[in-house]
DNA sequence: ATTTATTGTATCATTGCGGTACAATAATAC
DNA sequence: GTATTATTGTACCGCAATGATACAATAAAT
């Protein structure tokens, strides 16, 4: 079973599929590939080399199929039903994708794990182009993500839910605004992450007494009112 | 790549590994198996069968190995470095465990990844007995844990990792303790667990303040001093 | 009856946080 | 220039949670 005999360079029943939260000004979105010549939709997702670890498969298939590069995931669970592909669905996709009819025993055609990584990114800074697979790699706004395909509904969920859960945590979101930012910009990407409000007063309070912002000169933003400071975090290098 | 054209009945290239912590009196341990004629300890694993959920599988990998039931196991991690195993090493092992003499395209000597599943039982109540793998199937003080093969090492400390972060909000341990408990039965199993002391009077106040223990009579310890209560979790159907 | 060790509970101080109040201020309107 | 307006920065109040100490209650031994 190593890689010559076998005929492919890939481990064999697993896959990697990768659910990328994008934000921007209140918005959270998720991107989505749509499979050449159908109406199906997915996240990106690949298979493992055997020559990589896990990490370094997964950021290549990310950039493989939407061409994100340098985007840290971080692994959150492993979808292993039995029955969470459809082989039927399996079959017409492939042969929309690549032209190949799939006999029932190739390889494809067997049960597949996948291991599900995800990622928080600024949507606006990223340029995502689908592969040869796809007619269109999109971003997708949260409360309206369409039907996907096989379990990816279920691992988008999931994803959202640790994404939830961790962001207060690990204080994840320091790649996702510019370098100087004020207040109201952060809470508002607690907010739209989070998905529900905050008070202002009560957040600022919680924000500077972490001791991770440095206050720096203030913004003239031209509106007719009290200009906000701008921020910046420091320590970066605690992020991750 | 059908399990009858493979030759066996497991999916290839994956397996589980299930950390079993194990707790009573002040004591965590946790279940390691040596296996036969060798010096090795490993936790239980084994691979899944391409008929199984994961869930399943790691519940009968676990009876198979160390005839534990009914175990609720919880997923926490994959583990897929390149080179987590040693090919060497697992020669050695099947030549003392089986008597088999691994050819070089032997499907085990692929790459393997690893599901990573945990539990948390009282190690009085389990019967761990060995299967034909093993010499030996006990429980070791979660202090003093011998070197392990592979990564099970790195497996076990990202398991306890998991289990303390997990301990105060999913209240865990609910099966730890007799069907009656002082508080001090109590406060002594999150002490261990979370390997720091707490205060008496604090704790008390806070699992009191819950409202998920029933108090009943007091104990006559024999000791020459006050009789504690006893109690018993309500609502025991709210735990898993 | 006194002593001893442990348990149950009250109390106080501090912290964190939801919520309100209000002063500060950059631009606009007059 | 002065008043107005909208937003920002911060102080403050009140409550709940929690760290810490004090002390009463009590089962058994002396």
């Amino acid at each position: 079973m190593s890689t010559k005999t076998r005929g492919y360079d890939y481990l064999p029943g697993i896959s990697i599929d990768c659910v990328i939260f994008g934000f921007h000004d209140n918005q959270l979105k998720i991107l989505l590939l749509n499979f050449k010549n159908t109406d199906w939709l997915a996240v990106p997702g690949g298979f493992i080399k055997e020559s990589e670890n896990l990490e370094e498969a997964a950021q290549r298939i990310l950039e493989e199929r939407t061409g994100l590069t340098n985007i840290y995931l971080e692994q959150f669970y492993v979808f292993g039903d039995r029955d969470r592909r459809d082989n039927e669905m399996l079959k017409s996709l492939m042969k929309a994708v690549d032209g190949v009819e799939l006999s029932p025993d190739h390889y494809l055609m067997t049960r597949f794990l996948s291991i599900g990584y995800y990622a928080l990114i600024d949507f606006t800074k990223a340029n995502p182009t689908p592969d040869y697979t796809s007619d269109s790699c999109q971003w997708y706004d949260i409360d309206t993500i369409p039907t996907l395909i096989y379990d990816h509904s279920a691992m988008v969920k999931k994803a959202l839910e640790t994404l939830r859960f961790f962001l207060d945590e690990k204080l994840i979101g320091f790649n996702l605004l510019p370098e100087v930012f004020t207040m109201n910009d952060l809470q508002n990407m607690y907010e739209t992450i989070l998905d529900k409000k905050l008070l202002r007063t009560n957040f600022q309070r919680k924000m500077l007494s972490l001791g991770i912002l440095e206050r720096l000169d203030k913004k003239m933003t031209g509106a007719a009112n009290k200009a906000p400071y701008l921020y910046r975090f420091v320590g970066k290098e605690s992020n991750v």
